[in-house]
Parts: structure tokens; sequence; C-alpha cells
RNA sequence: GGUGGUGUCGCCUAGUGGCCGAGGGCGCACGCCUCGAAAGCGUGUGAUGGGGCAACUCAUCCGUGGGUUCAAAUCCCACCACCACCGCCA
């Protein structure tokens, strides 16, 4: 949620980020005007409900026919301020419904336009030359008994599938050493509920009414949640935090799930694009001064783990447009695909600023000892769909798959052979 | 799922319609005292929103949401959480 203060004090902020996102530029005008109605409802409510108490006060005290006018004059403001309390809601409920639909105001230096808009900030390593055809990691997860798609579309429907054997083994090891590198970098490791309360998807910044990604199960209303970072940021939510213990940071280990509704048609092929995957995801909370900087280092941790499965790969800096809800800045890490001869999203970082702590009342306590609302922020450090890079990345000629070194002791093998 | 109990400003607690539109203790902060500290004494001690340069001031908040009343922490209803016991399932 953004922020009205900001918005009354400097309006062009928002106007220039909508343009940068492609979205609605007049909601700024309807938001002010809506929130200087609100405002100057309040003020007639309070007004009348101060002077509703004082009579009221009086009322104890008088007494006889005094007593009764007292009386006569309260019942009247009574009503009055029921009336003007009713009209303030309204027009505070109308505006939050507002607020709520806003983006977050994105950050300087974001490449303005939509998905294809993205820039590129630097590339590492580059595509193996191959002197063989290189399978795919369906066929590779076959050879090798590491992935099973028919199955998992037998028990569970298309996007599903087992990983088993060397599979289930390099997810693990992979996922095993994603939190041992947050560990070591001082990250509390968790492992996350995946229902959540409806305001717990709502004020990561997920709408629940519309959001065709999200799993519902209405019978308990609760909501299977895409990313660990839904708990996460919930985790510390009505809570004011430690200013002097700041940053806070999490490791979350959790099953994701996601609908992917409307993809009908892209990756159906293998497990690129899966209803149901396991994820490490770094959280972050920290003071907004702070975030920025912060976002860097999420960055280099998930430079870090890629550079430990030894994928070719490169960072991007995702156009505003291309943003989501809440993200203020966002930059992706795609490793090469070799049979598909292109970069896929492995890892994405983004800085979500105050906007989730401002809606889920996450603040902190500054030096002044002043509550302020705190920023946010997340990034991947391993997923199921990394060992789509890995088997395809480090295959060889017979089928076989080696191993990256860091990878090895978290597995237990060298290399991955064909049953 | 059933029955009973509990839910107050970081923690503990007072509080059965206007003197609580929230008192006390602990903790914490500051000051006095001290060579320094502890103890002691004193002062202060939340959040959100509005107004003001500011000191300050007004409103809201006693699990949540409704209701009764001129007036609700206090009465009524619903819901939620926690605790205990029972049942059911693993």
């Amino acid at each position: 949620m953004i922020d009205l203060r900001t918005l009354r004090e400097d309006p062009d902020r928002l106007r220039a980020s909508q343009r940068a996102r492609g979205e609605d530029e007049s909601i700024v005008d309807t938001l002010l005007s809506l929130d200087e109605r609100r405002r100057s409802a309040l003020g007639a409510f309070e007004s009348m409900r101060a002077e509703q108490k004082n009579v009221g006060k009086s009322v104890s005290r008088a007494s006889g026919d005094e007593r009764q006018a007292l009386l006569d004059r309260a019942k009247e403001l009574a009503a009055q301020v029921k009336a003007a309390e009713a009209e303030a809601a309204a027009l505070g409920a109308e505006l939050d419904e507002l607020v709520m639909t806003v983006p977050n105001i994105v950050e300087e230096g974001t490449p303005p336009g939509g998905e294809d808009d993205y820039v590129v900030l630097e590339t590492i390593g580059s595509p193996r030359e191959f002197e063989f055809a290189p399978r795919d990691h369906v066929e590779l997860g076959e050879l090798l008994g590491a992935i099973d798609i028919e199955r998992g579309a037998k028990v569970s429907g298309a996007r599903f599938y087992f990983l088993t054997g060397v599979g289930a083994r390099l997810q693990l090891g992979l996922l095993n050493m994603a939190m041992q590198q947050a560990i070591e970098a001082g990250f509390t490791p968790m492992i996350t509920p995946v229902l959540v309360k409806p305001e717990s998807m709502q004020g990561t910044g997920f709408t629940i009414a519309h959001d065709s990604e999200i799993y519902r199960l209405p019978e308990d209303d609760l909501y299977l949640v895409g990313t660990s970072e839904v708990p996460l940021a919930a985790y510390h939510g009505d809570e004011i935090l430690d200013g002097k213990a700041l940053p806070y940071r999490y490791a979350g280990w959790s099953s994701c799930f996601r609908r992917e509704a409307g993809s009908y048609g892209k990756d159906t092929r293998g497990i690129i694009r899966v209803h149901q995957f396991d994820k490490v995801e770094m959280f972050s909370y920290c003071r907004p001064e702070d975030a920025h900087d912060e976002h860097q280092r999420l960055l280099a941790w998930e430079k870090e783990m890629l550079s430990k499965i030894e994928v070719p790969y490169r960072v991007i800096d995702t156009a505003a447009g291309d943003l989501g809800m809440s993200a203020a800045r966002k930059f992706d890490c795609e490793a090469w695909i070799p049979t598909q001869g292109r970069y896929r999203e492995l890892s994405s970082t983004s800085n979500c600023t105050d906007f989730q702590a401002r809606r889920l009342k996450v603040r902190y306590r500054d030096q002044d000892g002043k509550a302020q609302v705190a920023a946010t922020l997340n990034g991947t450090l391993a997923t199921t769909r990394w060992i789509v890079a890995i088997l395809e990345n480090h295959q060889q000629a017979d089928g076989s798959v080696l191993v990256p070194q860091a990878l090895r002791p978290y597995v237990g093998l060298d290399v991955l052979k064909p049953q």
C-alpha cells in the first residue's frame, strides 16, 4: 500500500510511476479528492463527537429540568454523530479500497515499459558448445530415473510430477545447499505454513479476489501460497521490530503452489512450469533507507548460488510494467537452457520498500523511539526449476550428468548415471 | 466437534454503566545520589489519524465485529484466539 501522506505531498511521483508501468495516471486525482473528502468528513465527525462527550458528561452532574434539557440535546447529538461517523467510515472504506489497487511506486532507474523492455545488466559465462545433440531435461529425467512426469499426470493431472531417486536427491541437495549458504550468511532458517489466511495473502500484495494464480480453499477461507514470501512477510505483521536488530533475515523453505491459469500451451513439457514446486526464499526486513543496498546484497547471494551450480546466466533489470503489485524494483537471474536456446528465470529478487509492510503493519522503532514502517525484500536461492538447468547444462553424450562440484557433498553423488 | 474458563497500554495486573475518556507493579528511559555502580528517591513511559513551526491539542483504540444507552473495558449478540477436560482422527 502506498503512503497517502507521500501522495499528498508529491502526487507527481505516483503519476510518473504509473506512467512508467503503463497504468492509469488519473487515479492520482481520484485519490487526492477522495482523501480530501474523507479528511473533512472525519474532522466534522470528530468535533461533533467532542461536543457529544462534553454534553454527556454534564448530564451526570445536572438534575431536574436542566438534566432533561441536556438529555434531549445529547440524544440529538448522538444521532448526528452516528450519521457523521457513518459518512466518514464510508468514505474511508471507499478510499481504502481504491488505495489497495495502486501498485508500489517504482524505484528511480527502473526501465519503463512492459515485459520485453527489460535491461540486461550482466551476462556470466557463455553457453556450452555441444559435440552431440543435447537431450532436454524431460528425456534426461527419464533416462536417469529422476523425474516421472507420466505418473505425475496420472496421479494429479497436468503439470504435476514425481521427483524420484536421484531427482529427489538432487532437489534435496540443492535446497540444502541453499539453506546452508543462507545460514552461513546469518539468515534464520524457516519452514513455513503453506496455507495462509486471506489477510496474509492480501497484505503481501496478492488480490485474492482476482488473482487467477491462487489456489483457494473456500471451505476454510485459506489460500495455498505461491511462495514462502507470503508467510514470511506476514510473520511480523502487526509487530514493532527492534530497530537496532535490523535487518531481520529469514530463509524459508516451502512448497509453492500456482494454478498457472491462462498459460495453456506454454511450457507444457517438463517441469519448467508446474503447479507445485519447492523453493528456498530469502526474506529481509530492514529500514527503508537501507532497502536499496539490501536488494544488492540479496542479488549477490543469488549470484553466489548460481555460480555454485556452474551454469551460464544473465541478470536482467525488470521493466516497470512487469514488476507486479508490490515490487519497486526487480532483478531476475536467468539461466541458459541449451535445448530451448534461451535464458529462463531461475531466481528473482524484489525490493518491496514499505509497500507490503504498510499493508501488514510491520514497523520498527527508530533511534528516537518512534515507530516507522519497515521495508521488505525477497529473493530466490533455489527452486525445483534449477534442476532443469543443472541437468541440461551438465549432461554428457551418454546421458549421464555431472553434478556440479559444490553440490556433490549435498547430493552424495559425483555423476548421475542412466539406469 | 462438545463443555467450561480466559482475552486490559512490552510483561503482570486493578477494573460489574458516568469519580477508568484506563489505576498500580515490573521492565525501560532520563535525572538526583555515587569515584563508578547497585540500592534508594524523583520524573517520564503506547499505537493510529487530524490540526499546529512548536510546546501542544482533538479523535479513535481495553481480542474482532455488531448492538443497547445521552454515556460501554464494564450490559447483550456473533465471531476469533488461547487454556483445560471430553469425543474423533493421525
